[in-house]
DNA sequence: TTGAATTTTCAGGAATTTATGAAAAAAATG
DNA sequence: CATTTTTTTCATAAATTCCTGAAAATTCAA
């Protein structure tokens, strides 16, 4: 295959990932373009090679900064910004699933935390409810405490290697 | 707080998160809507609770059976369809984690697959693609592996709880 | 400062996704 | 079978999300 092809596979297939994940299209495609992009892009290069509007360009590469999955990149000289994106694909997945619940899953948490005990008689239904609320609690907390695990280990490979090496 | 109250917002809740994650509101509410009903609903008390068309509530119901999260209910002498949700949030995960594995990340790799060996001379570009195409591949299995050995070790928790009362 | 280059914002329009409701199909009853 | 009940389908409407492009704001260099 021909590279410019792949290339634009690649695009179009990351952009369907994310779209699928309830992340926009552009946003995912332009990080597709920065990921595997050798050098920083700037606004302009995003724009042309997308064929996306200023605007479009400039929110959904702020958005991705926000993330802290793109960086601005200082290209002496050069009087407009350029990105780059996180390559290390471990880095990327955490902070990836950090923003995510930050976002989303912690506020659900808070959101269910306010609804507290239950007045009134224990009905059959407030039994199940409360049930199912308990079971949610532990669930999450200790997805949240393998995921950092995980996470964690991932991170360090390096030094387990070094480690396996001279145990 | 009051159940109806309590049901209302957990409801709510649940659908936001869902459209968060690009599942759509209605069959997240349904699934929230089952999960915490002690008994088995029907297509017209689902309709009913959520105020949504039959059209709608019978589309996603399918959905959510499609996905394996919710089940048929046979209920003696009724002659319409009842459903009720998989309860246990580590089969819920399970299920939803396998099947958007399968329908989203598997075609995503394999689209990817097709790409091969690029034609060409190795520029930068060509390089960068290759070094990070490899690094996704890497990184998608050994995130399969982990899923599915925490997967399995939630599956067994009763057995290491056994295994660790006669240790 | 001034003015050119660059970035940001956002109202309105385009595109996509989701819901409705009525008709068709299927299933159960007798 | 014929009839009634229940489920499914799908064209169109409604709602939501996303994009554009031009104007406003900011930054920078002289």
């Amino acid at each position: 295959m021909e590279y410019q092809q792949a290339k634009e596979k690649f695009i179009q297939t990351w952009g369907t990932l994310g779209s699928n994940w309830g992340i926009n299209k552009t946003m995912a495609q332009i990080h597709a373009l920065l990921l595997i992009s050798p050098k920083a892009l700037s606004t302009e290069e995003v724009m042309e090679d997308l064929m996306i509007s200023r605007g479009n360009a400039n929110m959904n590469i702020r958005a991705l900064i926000d993330w802290g999955i793109v960086f601005k990149a200082f290209i002496p000289g050069e009087r407009r910004e350029y990105f780059i994106a996180e390559k290390d694909m471990w880095e990327l997945a955490k902070h990836i699933i950090e923003q995510r619940k930050k976002r989303e899953l912690d506020p659900m948490m808070r959101s269910l935390g306010q609804i507290g005990k239950l007045e009134g008689g224990k009905t059959e239904e407030v039994q199940e409810f409360e049930k199912i609320m308990g079971e949610l609690n532990v669930f999450s907390s200790k997805a949240e405490s393998m995921l950092n695990k995980i996470m964690s280990a991932n991170k360090n490979w390096f030094f387990n290697f070094l480690l396996k090496l001279f145990k």
